[in-house]
DNA sequence: GGGGTAAATGAATCGCAATTCATTCTTGGC
DNA sequence: GCCAAGAATGAATTGCGATTCATTTACCCC
């Protein structure tokens, strides 16, 4: 058996097809003529990293992705799914290892952002957690295909992904733990448990409740879930 | 950048050479004349399941896969660190795929009739569910390659994999959240929480504590985490 | 010690897929 | 309309690696 037997080869003509019909496909488009002239490299550059084609690529390689695994999708398959030439990828990102890796820490760094912004106006170690927990679980929400991919590549033991998706781990433990740790200092939350042991619970169980909906398909209410993970887990950490 | 580059190539030679002197290596086994003769395929055949043969391609590919993942580990990889010639592994298996399905499936097996085994004399909802965290925690202890796999390998979104695994964990799911039914039917569990949430969060909890100790090389007392998870979980869930 | 059987070997096959690059298209200025 | 310059293309290159199979080796029985 080749290494591929197993891909289903089917389902990706749909979104070809779609880009195709609206004219999109390079060679096909017409309607894009007034985008560029009045945007002078400050908006949308034609390549790097704020062009439209450019996001097109990353969006393709998440789906293709998230559907076949990194190893078992051909950088072909992302091309056509992106509307785009083979080659054409190799004018925006450096290899293939770089479409993941881009597409990965952008959204860590989107996550990220997001929590330190409502941390300014959210305090409190209990709303804290809360408002992690359901970011969290929303991410399946947000996008199907990016949650599909933390669950499945970030974890990869191929060195290079390994490597650098830790330090993404890393930070969003570190952030519960701190957050846990005021807690326990203002003594709403026991001080006989590790900070990081709850902080890695916590991880863990959304995760594991966000992996399970990704993988069966399931559809739930991310807020009112969380409510009930940071129920329990507040409930086992409370000060008595 | 070819597929491979990011591999490390060394490492190997160590078991290999181990193997080359201690005369394991076929074309140099003497002293294995006298294992067969005796015992008529009631306890260990040349070929198939039982062998000596089997057990180590099946130890070596789970060495290999857990160092590289199963997509940069060549066959011809596994079979050198088992000593053995790249075809000899199609005269035990179907596929490179067939190695890893059968590791795994053994595996979580070994782990399910463990639990089962434990269980006909460890009542009580509460014992129930420390002594599963406790095996589970462990696993790390026992073989580390074989955890470096289940948290890499089985979350996998090749098709092959995924199909088959899933299957095991959902067992371990259906365990533990029969456990707690019986306890909120004993009303030592609070209702309000549905069994399905507190299963996955139980075992998301545990195998990110597992992760992050297999990632990180860190050692820890299992018992005493257990413990901890355990404490927090139930405080969390318990009747009030 | 010879002959048959089973096990093991590893070089050769065959197909796939990352990356390259010579060629073609597009565009904006003249 | 014509001409660079930059984008985009996709066929060709290249190398890897799963699997096969003709050949070799080991072993047993007579």
């Amino acid at each position: 058996m080749n290494r591929n037997s197993f891909l289903a080869k089917s389902c990706q003509f749909i979104r070809v097809a779609a880009l195709e019909i609206s004219g999109l496909r390079p060679g096909l488009k017409r309607k894009a003529k007034t985008t560029r002239p009045d945007l002078t490299k400050a908006e949308a550059p034609a390549t790097g990293p704020g062009s439209e084609k450019y996001q097109r690529i990353l969006d393709a390689a998440v789906e293709v992705i998230a559907e076949h695994g990194y190893f078992s999708s051909p950088v072909s398959a992302i091309a056509k799914r992106a509307g785009v030439a083979d080659g054409t990828i190799y004018l925006y990102f450096k290899s293939k290892d770089d479409v993941l890796r881009t597409a990965i820490d952008s959204t860590f760094d989107k996550f990220h952002r997001q929590v330190e912004e409502e941390f300014k106006t959210l305090h409190g170690p209990r709303e804290q957690l809360e408002y992690i927990a359901q970011v969290h679980l929303e991410s399946h929400a947000v996008n199907r295909s990016m949650a599909v991919l933390m669950q499945t590549e970030v974890r990869q033991s191929a060195k290079f992904i390994a490597e650098f998706s830790h330090h993404h781990l890393v930070k969003y433990i570190q952030v519960v733990r701190e957050v846990v740790r005021r807690g326990q200092q203002e003594g709403i939350f026991r001080r006989d448990v590790s900070d990081g042991v709850v902080a890695h619970c916590m991880f863990g169980a959304i995760d594991e409740l966000l992996s399970s909906a990704v993988f069966t398909g399931r559809v739930y209410d991310s807020k009112a879930t969380a409510a009930q993970v940071i129920d329990v887990l507040l409930s086992g950490i409370q000060a008595r």
